[in-house]
DNA sequence: GCTTGTACTTGAAACGCATCAAAGGGGCCG
DNA sequence: CGGCCCCTTTGATGCGTTTCAAGTACAAGC
């Protein structure tokens, strides 16, 4: 089974190595009838272009790289989602890593990515990315997503501090006297959260607030523990108003509420804070704060192509995405979304928005746990 | 910003080219201080290995490639994480591209995989996987994922018709006397389960079933709409056993019941039939059957480990994965699922399993609708 | 001092392709 | 029939590595 080269079409499609290739990259410059006699030859034989040897010989290719933290989480699906659609749209590839949760796994992504000759490079980074000065000095556009980087560099972010001020917001419109944030702010996105509740709140010192650990991950079966624990206070040092720093982290308070015979929403309210889709794809939504995944990726690759055609130096450029407005837009404008099979695009209708003037993101509020 | 190469390191630490590629290929043939003037030299100038240049000078580079139909679907996150996990433990990356449901693009990338000297290539494959003849011949492992080929080829598949079987088997068990079920049976894999309901039931003639198609994308939407639909009919005509193709169509037309005033499960019990984490990640968890997708990755990638180091011509070889009772016992053990932070764990304590000795799959019986 | 061996290091030869200056061929006009 | 121009095809060159046969330096043994 050995492999088919350039060489062996030409030879057998008697015409030159460098026609070969014309007709791989500019079949414009053949005759019609040498095009297709070299067409029919590469499908007899089975060629495939050795893309090592195409990107070494011919400098970078048309594609990107994106290294995300998890695949599993639906925030960086979105940014997948909008990455891919914007790269085809331009004719480039996109390939997705999955750092894992793992730093070292991340710049092993990204390094290999860059030595591929990779056309752009895009990092929804875990830690800052500040992280590596050498990256900066590297010779392949890259844009971060959804952190905020003090160095100089591209990046799109969105206000994680004004998603939580939403939600706190939010509390306060529903009459909330003791709100309890569950979760732990691992990541810089979550600490942004709360810092946005903590500064939302201090323009109402009468309401009490805590936060609570809510172990290492972050999951919904933390939720279900701390729930748990809610649940087995006495009534008047329960919250009334429960945040989850994560989707799931809500979903899991609200079993383990309902579990133990209280009223969700109505004797504790309880809602999310990072718009994970399965919050409002599931049978009974959870009012969430949803920052726009899908407009971070288009506007990531966006600035990547900037970065290719001007041929600048990496400037500092910083995009902040979405307005209330637009996120709620780019949900229904089906055009827009191009096929991003929006779960429940339709319960939208019912959703409340709370519109915020300086933020990226939208409160859907779907009611059911408010 | 020129790139540097290796010969500028060469020349910088004063030895020759060839030392150079030996200190990031083989170490331990250089002597120690070689090594680290070397390595000083190499984060002195920000070196970054061309890995176009390697992968043609060296072959095969020690990672896969993995070609999704989509991101955002739960059962291929499952595959995605399952195959990273393997290829980590055995040294090798894992690159992922999304087909976006274009079988256009599916090819794309494999191509575009295949000549990247990947030392091995997976797809979840949207059409049969005899589509291009062309695939079978190339120079690089193939294995098949979620689909069976009759072809001779490598394919890792769980068992659909048994999932049909079991849901069927379910709602026989439930006391089902009209069985409705949602979806449009797009891809081969939906039409198995299909067929496995139809079936089970060839058994209980008795037993009243319709198929309703859902449109294209058998999104939550026409779910809803269907589930509309549905709650319209006279009392007698309505169904009192739903099967929703896709979790996320069951989800639709539960939503729609409810908003319709009707009970579920009191009048209408409603099941899904893929296992997507959302069904029961959700706060109301929904009764499903989870075939092993993590499995699956898994294997996919010990068999092309298993190609590799056999340099075995790709004979014909299938596996089946998991049985009943592995699915759940997966779940519960946390040192084989590695991180893979399922989000319910705790739920399956209250589920029912539904074992099928020749089958794959498990039912998930959390009760909320059912 | 010479030989043999050991431990590193060297540098030229591929790897498969894109590029581009140059050659080839054919048609048209004079 | 010759000259000119345009369209198409050619093939040598280099892309940044790895590899490996050949080289060097040094030490030990005689």
């Amino acid at each position: 089974m050995a492999k088919v080269k350039i060489s062996d079409v030409a030879r057998e499609a008697g015409v030159s190595l460098g026609t070969v290739s014309n007709a791989l990259n500019h079949p414009e410059k053949l005759r019609p009838e040498t095009l297709k006699l070299i067409n029919e030859t590469i499908n007899r034989l089975g060629y495939l272009p050795n893309q090592s040897a195409r990107q070494l010989a011919g400098g970078a290719t048309k594609s990107f790289g994106l290294v995300l933290p998890r695949l599993d989480h639906g925030f960086s699906l979105q940014i997948a989602s909008g990455a891919h659609n914007e790269a085809r749209k331009h004719g480039y590839d996109l390939l997705i890593a999955n750092a894992d949760n793992d730093g070292i796994l991340q710049d092993h992504y990204l390094r290999y990515f860059m030595g591929t000759q990779m056309s752009g490079v895009m990092v929804q980074p875990m830690a800052s990315p500040d992280w590596h000065p050498a990256m900066a000095k590297m010779p392949v556009p890259i844009v971060h997503l959804d952190i905020h980087c003090s160095e100089p560099g591209y990046y799109v972010a969105a206000d994680n501090e004004a998603q939580g001020r939403i939600i706190a917001e939010l509390a306060i419109a529903r009459g909330a006297r003791h709100i309890t944030v569950v979760g732990r702010a691992a990541f810089m996105q979550l600490t942004l959260r709360v810092l946005g509740i903590h500064k939302a709140l201090a323009l109402h010192p009468d309401i009490k607030i805590e936060v609570i650990d809510a172990g290492e991950w972050n999951t919904a079966a933390d939720g279900y523990g701390i729930g748990t624990q809610i649940a087995e206070r006495p009534a008047n040092e329960r919250p009334d108003f429960v945040v989850g720093l994560t989707d799931v982290l809500a979903s899991g308070v609200i079993s383990a509420l309902v579990d133990k015979g209280i009223s969700v929403p109505g004797q504790v309210r309880v809602a999310g804070c990072d718009g994970n889709p399965l919050a409002w794809s599931g049978s009974v939504p959870l009012t969430t704060v949803a920052p726009p995944g899908y407009e971070i990726g288009r506007k990531g690759v966006q600035l990547l192509m900037e970065q290719i055609e001007n041929k600048a130096p990496a400037k500092t450029k910083h995009i902040r995405v979405g307005s209330a407005a637009r996120t709620v837009t780019a949900v229904t404008a089906a055009e827009d979304i191009n096929r991003q099979e929006l779960v429940r695009p339709f319960l939208l209708e019912r959703a409340s928005t709370q519109a915020s003037s300086q933020t990226d993101a939208t409160a859907i509020n779907l009611g059911a746990y408010l």
